[in-house]
DNA sequence: GGCCGGATACCG
DNA sequence: GGTATCCGGCCA
């Protein structure tokens, strides 16, 4: 099993981070069992001067406080009926965070079939945001804990052998920001979204 | 393709 | 209290 990814990897450059984690393993230990899986997708959100990010202009409320706290902390918001995981990056009171887009299942995968329902089986299991967050048990509950601290972390895994880049995914209201090319996946993996 | 569910939380 | 949202499932 490779090793947890430390303090020193989830502080530095958003886009370079979000790039980095492609290939990295999530990991959740629950009471019902572990799930375990492969990134294979993420956005990047820059804070300041992103309009599609929630801390555009130094926005600072109770939700977008966690952003501009350590990195490497989960930032977990909930959108209609889904609950979306992002991973708190660069430094102290630098607003960012990379979007978990979409996994690979690598261990636990009868467990995820069982939180997502059993007619959810195959590439849509979690090859989404929201699908994803499901599968692996991650819910508001792990808002503002410290990968690593907790029963949810981070390790290393197989490097992506080619990276792809695009436009993120529904943020159509953002300005120019919608085309910024802030999403990353690994080329020709079955089960980056869309 | 379109619609709408249902949870925040922000803003007036 | 109205409205927008870093979505997904279902209907067509």
């Amino acid at each position: 099993m490779g090793k947890k990814l430390n303090q020193a990897f989830y502080e530095q450059p958003t886009l370079m981070l979000a790039k980095q984690l492609l290939g990295t393993l999530l990991v959740h230990e629950s009471d019902e069992g572990t799930t375990i899986g492969r990134i294979v997708e993420t956005e990047a959100y820059l804070g300041i001067e992103d309009q599609a990010a929630h801390s555009f202009g130094g926005r600072r409320t109770k939700r977008t406080e966690i952003m501009f706290g350590a990195p490497g902390v989960v930032y977990t918001y909930v959108m209609h009926t889904h609950c979306l995981f992002n991973i708190v990056s660069n430094r102290e009171n630098v607003p960012e965070a990379v979007l978990i887009r979409a996994i690979e299942p690598v261990q636990g995968e009868d467990l995820m079939v069982k939180r997502r329902g059993a007619e959810r089986q195959g590439r849509v299991l979690t090859n989404g945001p929201g699908k994803l967050t499901k599968a692996m048990g991650i819910t508001m509950a792990h808002y503002g804990q410290t990968l690593n601290e907790g029963s949810l972390y981070v390790i290393e895994g197989d490097l992506p052998s080619d990276i792809s880049v695009g436009k993120r995914i529904g943020i159509d209201n953002s300005g120019d920001a919608r085309d910024y090319p802030y999403r990353f996946w690994e080329t020709g993996n079955s089960y980056v979204s869309k």
